[in-house]
DNA sequence: CGAATAATCGACCAAAATATTCGAAATATT
DNA sequence: AATATTTCGAATATTTTGGTCGATTATTCG
């Protein structure tokens, strides 16, 4: 391998994709070490806790969200357009994010605080992204918005609420049928005229 | 709950959902137990251990897929359509009974101890079927089959070597594809002109 | 070369998780 | 109300697993 930041990044990726699939519990440093083929204690030599190997993970899968989220906004025109990928993403990758965290049966605790961790960073992000978004819309005369910040605040606020029934009850529903109804009524609220 | 026995089936399905998704290993009796809404000391009243559950779970889905591969060759006419379809499904469902085992990262032993364990009841099974199904093809001139025991027995050999590959090295290929590929080459050299 | 440095590893351990047992408490059945 | 069935929480026995450590192997560099 050539340095040390890369075979972390390497790491990441690996651990990633078996903390997605199974969970940050269920997933053991004996698997991701075996994944890697290396020893287990050679991981060891790169980070210094299970945890902070998710951690990273999770960092790492957020910035790649951000990106999906902003080449996703950059792709459609339409402020009604941008608002319905922006949503359709933010929830589809959430759900992705939500699958590290094998919380899924175990619903008593921790849920929230792994929600916070990525949130932590990106909430303020986001509401930018919404205002920018209904800002523009407003300004197009396609939505009608007073203050564009807390309407952005309001949405977002829904779009965290949405995430514990979307995700966290039952997964067989299909999400995108669900999100599609909740955006009519968004912009039925929202659209000018 | 009307009986014991009803009881016990509901553990079966239950469980199996777990396991299909988790593997055996990382199922745990308590998750099993929070499904069903019950004490976890409980199941041991319906079942000896978490290997019975297992076992009965293993049972239980092979019987399906008799069913599924058996209403699936009746649902076409045609030789090529009766195999086609077979193939299909068999190893559609391989794959979903693949997930019971979480062998999938820890490449070492006790894949085939679990294969064999679903196998043992259905090879003669499988074999039988086949064997129509070459037999019809033949009758009909559609197969060139010298013997159809020994063609079945070698069909069924390809398809259990496929297993290996098709589902315990690279996940993200469409498998799709690639079975249609090989039944593509069986066909070539079976179908008759 | 050879010594310092970086990286890997297997054996080991303590703590945590987990399967299973057991007796007693509920609940249903007679 | 006596008996049989079912559930459960607490206790136990066993396994798993995150993490450590010293030794060993590769790599760098003078």
């Amino acid at each position: 391998m050539i340095n040390k930041e890369e075979f972390r990044k390497k790491i990441i990726i690996t651990a990633g994709q078996i903390f997605s699939r199974f969970g940050f519990k269920k997933t053991t440093m004996e698997e991701v070490a075996k994944a890697l083929k290396m020893g287990k204690s050679s991981i060891y030599y790169y980070f210094n806790s299970k945890e902070e190997i998710f951690d990273a993970v999770v960092l790492y899968e957020a910035n790649i969200l951000r990106n999906e989220l902003t080449t996703a906004i950059k792709s459609v025109e339409s402020p009604i357009g941008k608002m319905e990928k922006y949503v359709f993403v933010r929830m589809k990758s959430f759900e992705k994010l939500s699958n590290y965290y094998n919380a899924i049966f175990d619903k008593n605790l921790d849920h929230f605080e792994f929600i916070e961790k990525i949130r932590e960073k990106y909430d303020r992000e986001e509401i930018a992204i919404l205002r920018l978004i209904l800002y523009d819309g407003a300004k197009k005369k396609i939505f009608k918005v007073k203050n564009s910040e807390y309407t952005a605040l309001a949405i977002q606020t829904t779009l965290k609420g949405l995430e514990v029934p979307l995700f966290w009850q039952k997964r067989e529903v299909n999400i995108d049928q669900r999100l599609k109804a909740i955006l009519d009524v968004l912009f039925y609220g929202i659209v000018l005229k």
